[in-house]
DNA sequence: CGAATGATTGAATAAATGCTCAACTGTTTA
DNA sequence: TAAACAGTTGAGCATTTATTCAATCATTCG
């Protein structure tokens, strides 16, 4: 593997590692599908939603409450969570109750926080 | 609490469930820093950076080639990551290797392909 | 039915973010 | 000392993204 098969802008030093690595590693299904799964965790709205729900069931009108915000902007970022499975929905009249849907969420929650609470 | 206090556009169904939450719930410390620690995972690049460096120390230079894109993209990520502690680097001669320097990292890492795994 | 209410949707706007490019630093070596 | 090279940095640009706004759907109730 020489240089000539390289686009990156600098010579390869060490071709053991990268030959390692090289072969279908980049855009991997697997790996954006890990970043996309973070990147519904990365907003503080999604994540104070998820929180909230965590122990109740919970409608759309008490999350913008408790969030101070409107239904809208909730109900944009609760469609994102359901789209992703991290929570599910139940009709009851004119009201849309959400809950969690997935185990392992709580549990890198609970890893995350762990990291966080040890100082980063 | 009553509707005059919500600045939501919507009535409080459920002042209990409201009530319990609405105490210094909105952008507390904690779910600001867990959001952000998310947004660290949630590019694909930096995802890759870290499974890479996940086994071996790796430099820059290796880095760029193995994931085609140049040393400086790598750099500023590489950068994201550091500051956010999550990767050290040792410098000799005029590479720079980086290394992982969080184990509660691995075990999210895991545990989201675990979740990735069972299908979303 | 028609008003009221909980919730969703799509377009628009403003902010955040990742990559490129060019310039630069620091180290090695010829 | 000067060229070469690994790596960093900051500005600029293009894309993504979160919220707002207005319109709409769906359900309840007078």
């Amino acid at each position: 593997m020489g240089k000539s098969e390289m686009t990156c802008d600098c010579n390869v030093i060490h071709e053991d590692v990268v030959k390692m690595y090289k072969k279908g590693f980049s855009k991997s299904r697997l790996l954006i599908e890990l970043s996309d799964f973070f990147k519904i965790l990365s907003d503080n709205t999604r994540i104070s939603i998820l929180t909230i729900i965590d122990q109740n069931e919970v409608c759309v009108c008490d999350i913008a409450s408790i969030l101070d915000m409107t239904k809208s902007a909730v109900s944009h970022q609760l469609r994102v969570l359901k789209d992703a499975n991290l929570v599910k929905s139940r009709k009851s009249g004119k009201e849309n109750f959400y809950s969690f849907s997935d185990e392992h969420v709580k549990d890198i929650l609970e890893i995350a926080i762990e990291h966080i609470r040890e100082g980063e």
